[in-house]
DNA sequence: ATTATCTATAGATCTATAGATAATGC
DNA sequence: ATTATCTATAGATCTATAGATAATGC
């Protein structure tokens, strides 16, 4: 039990007190993240999430006041994930000669790579969700940050907008995006054709539709 | 304590057992749904629920298996009657002159009606579908056979759509509306836009996006 | 000296049942 | 005779802590 401590490619070094705690949490919060997909909030014991993490039950308080304070800590790392990854996607530099065609599928593109990779974290932080509405907050207002920041993006191109009213036709179709990509990832909504359809087909049938509320004319 | 058990309207009569037994029943559910929504499903005891009630544990036994089952009733509930009116709105008598317009308007009022009356027993059944997983199929099955009548009503009009595809069309703004619906009523989902919207400017705006997808042209 | 880990368990639930009592039903 | 209700509690969790041991850190 002594030896997985040394670190295999330097090893001459032990692992530092820093990087073992880091671990441990780490491991705590994946085992709590698959087991609340599994079994629930409730059915989670802290006997069940040490024994997935690999350590005892004294180990999970060292590291966490409470169960509470555990599975707030999945929220949280999330939530901070999600929010470097809106921050990064929204800087406009990377976006620069880019079309309201190019932002909204790489919006699309961003949506359902979240939703393939991300799945059981998403599914596991909506439960934790339910026990604690005061989190809410917390995402809705991720959402308004993402939602704000792709409509400036798409109004600093109202140019290419043909309807007669841009703002309102950009916030319109960024919403409805969002309602549909939300559809297509929520396990309680479960409309045959929106879950079933390919990413790519979808994507193409969402920008044909963005296309003609917009009137993003003959552009592309 | 016995008083109560006269009917005052009929004083002659007493209740009868099987009208006391539904009444405990119904007051069982009504307590489960509101705890369920107020603290979650694991939060709340059995013990809780029969006080909210007016009766107490051994009763609750009385009428229910276990806990599972008071919970599985309060679906059943539920989807009962989603499913009655489903079929009652969806009787094509009742939709005789109307045009597509006035079906995806009757639709999105049956919805939103639903939204404002019924939001605490869908946020209930969200978090008792959280625990059980398989009740989903339940939810789906319901949803499946909603949208599968509205678009056979919409297609009996397809002359009224000017879309060269009028099956996809009509599919696509189905689902589009369910989704936003669906956006509307979800407490996890917190788009401002659409939750703050008036419930008549939602369908005016909704039903101006579907005249423009299927191409109603001037007929309203 | 401090931090990370373990084992063992006290104390607080909560579910479900046993057994008694009161109210219909025929 | 049967059904609906109650009280009291056994038995099964599960959370969180106390106290000991082992591994860093300086």
């Amino acid at each position: 039990m002594t030896e997985d401590r040394w670190l295999s490619d330097l090893h001459w070094r032990r692992e530092s007190q820093q990087t073992r705690s880091e671990k441990t949490q780490t491991a705590l919060i994946d085992a709590a993240e698959a087991l609340i997909v599994e079994k629930g909030t409730d059915a989670t014991s802290i006997a069940d999430i040490a024994k997935r993490a690999g350590c005892s039950v004294g180990t999970v308080y060292h590291h966490f006041k409470d169960k509470k304070a555990l599975f707030f800590a999945l929220f949280h790392r999330m939530t901070q994930t999600f929010a470097d990854l809106n921050r990064q996607a929204a800087d406009p530099a990377l976006w620069k000669g880019a079309s309201v065609r190019d932002l909204l599928g790489g919006y699309i593109d961003f949506m359902q790579h979240v939703r393939d990779e991300a799945a059981p974290t998403k599914a596991a932080v909506a439960l934790v969700l339910a026990d604690n509405p005061e989190l809410r907050e917390h995402i809705a207002e991720l959402q308004r940050e993402g939602r704000k920041a792709l409509l400036e993006l798409v109004l600093a191109r109202s140019g290419e907008i043909g309807h007669p009213d841009p703002e309102w036709a950009a916030a319109f179709v960024i919403d409805q995006l969002g309602a549909m990509l939300h559809a297509r990832s929520d396990a309680n909504q479960r409309i045959a054709s929106i879950l079933t359809i390919e990413n790519e087909t979808f994507k193409r049938e969402m920008l044909k539709f963005a296309e003609t509320v917009l009137g993003l004319g003959q552009s592309n």
